[in-house]
RNA sequence: CGGGGAGUAGCGCAGUCUGGUAGCGCGCUUGCUUCGGGAGCAAGAGGUCGGGAGUUCAAAUCUCCUCUCCCCGACCA
């Protein structure tokens, strides 16, 4: 490709738009455009990047097994309301009518055509395992998109989705693309962790995220530092502190009543009644699609509401407004307590030990002291509810945790019968008895992938492409267009590689050599070959590398074997991760 | 949807408080000179000041309404 006749649009300046820094050189490198808030063009240097990373999935979801399709973007609201998705789903699904007033909406993901398409099809476990992906563009209204690609509302993706006769056959397909997974993000040449991960809106009972370490990410990853436990902040969790056996040897002193006037929060009151923040029981009033609840935890913790809303099994979970908080416990915020509380109270594992300790009184300006479970209050359940901290001890091993932020890529998800129970998708097993379909689902931001990439590996001249995924692997700058010598080299160097399968482009526009330089550097290619007139004098050519800056003069009918051996080396070690 | 900020030339911004000729840098066009890290000089082109209504002799500037975009919070590739 000729440079004077490719649309690449540099950018001196960061657009005013972009804050993190794989939007902003995506926009400066002439990548994408903004159409409208979260929707994206992909011009032609961001496209071809889309297509590395497309092809890489491709060959590895080939590779795994699985077959690629296309499925429609627009889908019929029926669909969705056999599998009560069409309520549930909110307004992150973008819905329309078409000229017959039908209502349907614009795909966020493809669970329900792809099972609608296997209840028709598969009917024998003969027919299974089956493995469908496709790569697509989705819509999803997101609230708030940002960053770019990172959170667009229209964002391309590969959703694959298995198919096997029971649970075992998942287990297996799962690992399978677990495996594809990891091969893909080593290929693109990322760092990264595979977490644990909560299932949201999708459903089912297990799923991992492939999460690209960065900076700029916007997931926590919480990860052991001697064993292999991690998953996300939401998900994680903590060696539970056991209750000691029958109290030790403290008898419980009598409960009572004190005034802390507009004492409303932990500070506030463990201060005013000298205790730490770890003697004081929270409550927090929370508003459910199943109504008010109470959580308790120790007062230098914090609740996890997603798990919260996955113990309750409630899809929507709040903190309750002033009004809910003082209707349920006749106080305003900062007061509550469980004591004599009517609303159905959950606890976290770490009030469990917990004796004499501190809690609101349900009363303005009044919390309890020698608050003790069991005599005083009432639990309906224990769960884990608690936010992980940075130090908590790893759950498997004991070992301390640490965080990590990460940009989440790719979500995997076993399933098992949701889909195909509410679209009745069944098989015939071998003896003959009809049974639910068990499937398991898989997907990946291909555009996100691309923005991983960049906020993972770039300097302040720009971005810094792993060669598997570089729009281009090299470019040729001839220094000075007017010396006829110069350009006839560069040219025939283009021609030469380009016959040779590298991606080459020559930047043959007539500008000064900086201008040259600032933009090879900040579009990122890998490696720049620099034909001068005081080298080609000699015979020689130079070459770049991007990620290091390393500069080597070869010969000049050495250039192909150079740039092979060094194309197929960054290849190479993009695959060691 | 709350809370904060912004819409002026392709991009980045000043001008708005205190109404009166629409400006700067980059980019773009032409010419000459330059050419190994965003060149110099000269001459140019380019703007319904997001949109609508109002106040006024006069509105980018004041008032009201509206649209759009960005940033901070609720699980999502």
């Amino acid at each position: 490709m000729r440079y004077s006749q490719f649309m690449l649009p540099t950018l001196k300046e960061d657009p005013a738009e972009a804050e993190v820094i794989s939007h902003k050189l995506m926009y400066r490198a002439g990548m994408i455009r903004k159409l409208a808030a979260g929707i994206y063009s992909y011009l032609p240097l961001g496209l071809r990047v889309i297509q590395k990373v497309e092809r890489i999935i491709r060959e590895e979801m080939n590779r795994a097994g699985a077959q690629e399709v296309l499925l429609p973007c627009i889908q019929p609201a029926e669909l969705w309301m056999e599998t009560q998705r069409w309520e549930e789903y909110g307004k992150d699904l973008l819905r329309m009518k078409d000229r017959h007033d039908r209502d349907c909406c614009f795909g966020p993901t493809h669970e329900e055509v792809i099972t609608d398409i296997a209840r028709r099809e598969i009917r024998s476990y003969r027919q299974m395992p089956l493995n469908l992906y496709q790569i697509q563009t989705k819509f999803r209204d997101e609230i708030r998109p940002r960053f770019g690609l990172m959170r667009g509302r229209e964002f391309i993706m590969k959703d694959a989705y298995s198919f096997d006769a029971d649970e075992a056959g998942l287990e297996k397909s799962y690992q399978e693309m677990y495996k594809a997974y990891r091969r893909i993000f080593t290929r693109c040449g990322f760092t990264f962790k595979v977490v644990e991960a909560e299932t949201g809106l999708i459903g089912g009972t297990a799923s991992h995220e492939f999460m690209v370490l960065a900076q700029t990410g916007e997931e926590t990853i919480v990860s052991c530092q001697s064993c292999d436990y991690a998953a996300n902040i939401q998900k994680a969790e903590a060696k539970r502190t056991r209750p000691r056996a029958k109290g030790p040897g403290k008898t419980p002193n009598p409960l009572k009543k004190v005034e802390t006037p507009d004492m409303k929060t932990v500070a506030d009151v463990t201060k005013f009644l000298k205790v730490r923040p770890r003697d004081l029981v929270k409550t927090l009033i929370f508003e459910t699609d199943q109504g008010v609840a109470a959580a308790l935890i120790r007062g230098d913790r914090e609740i996890n509401q997603t798990k919260l809303g996955t113990h309750l099994g409630c899809e929507d979970v709040k903190l309750a407004s002033d009004d809910v908080v003082l209707g349920a416990t006749g106080a305003s915020k900062g007061f509550a307590g469980p004591v004599g509380l009517s609303v159905k109270i959950i606890a976290d594992y770490s009030i469990e030990p917990m004796v004499d300790f501190v809690t609101g009184a349900n009363e303005q300006d009044a919390h309890y002291i020698n608050v003790n479970l069991g005599r005083d209050v009432k639990v309906d359940q224990f769960a884990d509810l608690q936010m992980v901290r940075e130090g908590d001890l790893c759950p498997r091993c004991g070992k301390s945790l640490s965080f990590f932020r990460g940009i989440e890529v790719g979500h995997i998800f076993k399933l098992g019968t949701k889909y195909s129970k509410a679209l009745k998708a069944t098989y015939l097993d071998e003896n003959g008895r009809e049974r639910e379909i068990v499937m398991g689902c898989y997907g990946i931001g291909v555009g996100r992938t691309a923005a991983a990439a960049i906020e993972q590996y770039h300097d302040e001249d720009g971005i810094i492409w792993p060669m598997p995924i570089a729009p281009f692997q090299a470019i040729v700058v001839p220094v000075n267009n007017k010396i006829a010598a110069l350009m006839k080299t560069a040219e025939g160097i283009y021609r030469l590689l380009s016959s040779n399968g590298v991606e080459v482009l020559l930047d043959d526009r007539d500008s000064t050599p900086g201008v040259k330089f600032k933009d090879a550097d900040l579009i990122g290619i890998p490696l720049r070959l620099t034909i001068g007139e005081k080298n080609l004098k000699k015979g020689l050519v130079e070459i770049r590398r991007r990620k290091n800056g390393e500069t080597t003069l070869i010969e000049k009918d050495k250039v192909t074997e150079t740039v092979s051996a060094l194309i197929h080396e960054e290849m190479e070690a993009s695959l060691q991760g």
